[in-house]
RNA sequence: GGCGACGUAGCCAAGUGGAUAAGGCGGGGGUCUGCAAAACCCCUAUUCACCGGUUCGAAUCCGGUCGUCGCCUCCA
């Protein structure tokens, strides 16, 4: 198995250091709803993780939440509430949508707030060693006494600093030089340090809680490749410095970004989709689908009609997932064997994760199912594999939710047809369900008992060639939602997309 | 300005030296069906931004040109 590493720039050989696989990746800011760009890398290192699981490693998975920095406390003061008040509605937000994408939960969340104790230590044993130094209240870390600063983004101290487009800040011994600890601003939160009242600078926590719950040498790190300078860069200068063991990560895993039209979608730039916009109008598939079908360190640009098709594919593999192909009634003397599709499917995982086709083995898995199956074939076994690498890649396969449908409308229709049925002197046609029609009304609020007979009644019409009545019941359905479909095995109703 | 990535069909996208350039969506034709839908079958890039070079052989390596994007500042 072969990852990509943001360190050497090349794929390597992955071999963790024990049975189980240290997995640490940026978790969010809440200050406000995630987006697109959040599913994006969420969905990736799921499907990392996930992978890791099916090929017979333990994963533990460790996710940060930043809950205390500038942007939750301008956010907090906007919005006239506390800084965890606000942190905590969109952790708990940021946790929902992750559900509804399927993204199984990490491990550990470590939030900053609570984790206030080991950054302190950490940045104590920085001092101690000579790699940070307090200055007004704020404690600095000093870049220049990492002889391999910008290892990670590839490229040097000086190249960086000739780039530099903020001025450098007060008490800073070189521009370069981040902070660990921040003195605060007269009614801010607040923690006691040795260095007076304060709260940690960003890339510190990462440091502490992997340091605490991984420890000194993480397996994998991930995060956008945003993240890579200075945060991660940051990261292993803070975390090789106290610990001085090397290395502080062995793989670094970067996705690429998100576009939206031509540009990053970020929140600075304010042209988000979020999640939960995404997930109104697209299944968590679909979604997911969209993500995985290109490489995880390409840009991925996101287009409603990239989405649709997403759909439409799912679609597909859905079908082939959850129909009852084989008949129970016969005895097949022919299985279709999935396991090739299995192997094409590892063989492509294995190099770097290559979801995109990991997927194609997956469409041609469903494709061949259903040709097999109308060739008669028994095919429950490789339907059985198709939910299997589908569930590898986070796919539930399942009917999307759908919002539940209005009894209203159907009831109507059903009035409407039964009326048209007794001016054409049809009754006869529909009296064997007539009976249950003309029962009382019980008070029942969902659609589908009035779905299910007008789909009878429609197959009764039918059974009498009045095709006519039969395809005006088809055609008002479908224009409330529901599509009628003749298989051998009677007729279906589903959800239209 | 510095560093990096990318440019493959109508759209998305895999492929990074050798035999017919994956897969999805869309489009066209067909099978099935009373008609549909779904599913299945066939077709839909003689060519990989452009120009040179290396090689028996290049989408794939090298050089140049054009274009797009990311990072260098909070960001997944």
């Amino acid at each position: 198995m072969k990852v990509f590493n943001t360190l050497s720039g090349q794929k390597e050989e992955f071999s963790p250091q024990g049975d189980v696989v240290k997995m640490y990746v940026c978790g969010i800011t809440p200050y406000d709803e995630a987006h697109l760009g959040h599913a994006m890398s969420y969905i990736i290192f799921d499907v990392i993780r996930r992978y890791l699981k099916y090929r017979g490693y333990k994963v533990k998975y460790v996710q940060n939440v930043t809950d205390i920095d500038d942007k939750i406390i301008d956010r907090a003061n906007k919005l006239g509430i506390s800084t965890q008040e606000l942190a905590e509605k969109f952790t708990a937000s940021y946790f929902a949508d992750m559900e509804a994408l399927n993204i199984e939960p990490a491990d550990i969340y470590p939030r900053a707030t609570e984790e206030i104790p080991k950054m302190i230590e950490v940045i104590q044993g920085l001092v101690a060693k000579g790699y940070a130094y307090p200055a007004q209240g704020s404690v600095y870390f000093r870049v220049r006494n990492v002889p391999d600063y910008g290892k990670l983004s590839h490229r040097s101290l000086d190249a960086m600093r000739s780039g530099m487009r903020i001025e450098a800040e007060e008490g800073k011994e070189d521009p370069m030089d981040f902070a660990l600890w921040k003195a605060s601003k007269p009614g801010e939160p607040a923690w006691e340090s040795p260095w007076g009242p304060g709260r940690p600078g960003w890339h510190i926590e990462c440091s502490a809680m992997s340091l605490k719950y991984l420890g000194n040498t993480l397996d994998i790190h991930g995060g956008g490749q945003d993240l890579v300078f200075p945060h991660h860069e940051n990261e292993i200068a803070q975390s090789e410095s106290f610990t001085g063991v090397k290395p502080f990560v062995r793989y670094w895993l970067h996705n690429g970004m998100v576009q939206l039209g031509e540009e990053k979608m970020s929140k600075s730039l304010g042209n988000l989709i979020t999640i939960k916009e995404a997930l109104d109008k697209y299944s968590a598939d679909a979604i997911r689908i969209f993500v995985l079908s290109s490489h995880y360190r390409s840009p991925l640009t996101y287009s409603e009609e990239i989405l649709e098709a997403a759909e439409r594919g799912a679609d597909r593999l859905r079908y082939t997932a959850n129909t009852e192909l084989d008949d129970p009634r016969i005895k097949y003397n022919y299985v279709f064997d999935a396991d090739s599709y299995r192997h094409r499917f590892i063989e492509a995982m294995d190099d770097d994760f290559n979801t995109a086709k990991a997927i194609a083995a997956l469409f041609d898995l469903a494709r061949d199912i259903n040709r097999a199956s109308e060739s008669g074939y028994s095919v429950a076994q490789a339907q059985q594999v198709i939910r299997e690498l589908g569930g590898v890649l986070g796919l539930t396969l399942k009917p999307p939710q759908f919002k539940p449908l209005e009894a209203e409308p159907f009831m109507e229709l059903q009035k409407a047809i039964i009326a048209k049925i007794r001016e054409e002197k049809l009754d006869h046609v529909i009296e064997k369900i007539a009976s249950e029609l003309d029962q009382p009304d019980t008070g029942v609020k969902t659609a589908e008992p009035y779905i299910n007979s007008l789909r009878d009644i429609r197959n009764a019409l039918r059974s009498e060639k009045k095709f006519q009545l039969a395809d005006e019941i088809r055609a008002e359905l479908d224009k409330l939602g529901v599509t009628l479909e003749d298989t051998p095995r009677g007729t279906v109703w589903r959800r239209k997309r």
